[in-house]
DNA sequence: TCCTTTGCTACCTTTATTGTAGCAATATGC
DNA sequence: GCATATTGCTACAATAAAGGTAGCAAAGGA
């Protein structure tokens, strides 16, 4: 199998699939619990952290970063960090793990 | 407000909120592409780590582990990886990803 | 002006992940 | 029996990611 282009790779995955990038993107650190935490109305950087029990800033501002690249989360006129409709669209394919996750933990 | 308990903690959550634990499980490296690639019929570890892009084995298994541990992912009897009915169920919830991530990567 | 809050960054420490090699146990072919 | 391969899994050193603490400039209110 001959190596594929970087150009055409994609971060996670050799195959290119979006999938894999989406399952990457998702798969680091607070990535799924910031879609989580606003899924209601947007939050300050202080206050999405304080949701988020203290993360580091430093990682935060990188997920959110990606996440506003990604096109799901978008920085609002007077400030506070918001789902974008695609970002919403996404937070609904999250919050049905909530209720799978009560019947989880037994 | 006072300090939880630890033994009432979860790691990633300070909430116990089962939810938050799950959060923190699949947002680790690797758990929700492992839980992608066993969608199918059941793999063993090196036809896994085959899929999953030549991850290091290191990490596949201490994924694998946990995965196992929370009930998601059994290694059957004749060996190779698969998911519990419980871990399919949660498959069902990560494969609307697919479409998702098409429409997406535009 | 002074105080507060905003989003964000620097810096260093700790943890997680990678990459490569190889183990013991179990099969498979000869 | 006896090599040969494959299984799940581990060791170990190197690199990358995340955590923790402090603090900046800009914007707003009192």
């Amino acid at each position: 199998m001959a190596k594929q282009a970087a150009s055409e790779r994609v971060r996670g995955s050799r195959s290119g699939r979006p999938v894999m990038a989406l399952l990457d993107l998702l798969g680091r650190r607070w990535s799924l619990r910031i879609l989580w935490e606003l899924r209601g109305e947007p939050l300050t950087s202080r206050a999405l952290r304080t949701a988020c029990d203290e993360a580091s800033p430093t990682v935060l501002q990188a997920r959110l970063t990606e996440l506003r690249e990604a096109g799901f989360v978008e920085l609002g006129d007077g400030g506070g960090y918001g789902l974008t409709a695609l970002g919403r669209e996404l937070c609904e394919m999250v919050m049905p793990l909530n209720r799978f996750a009560e019947r989880w933990k037994k």
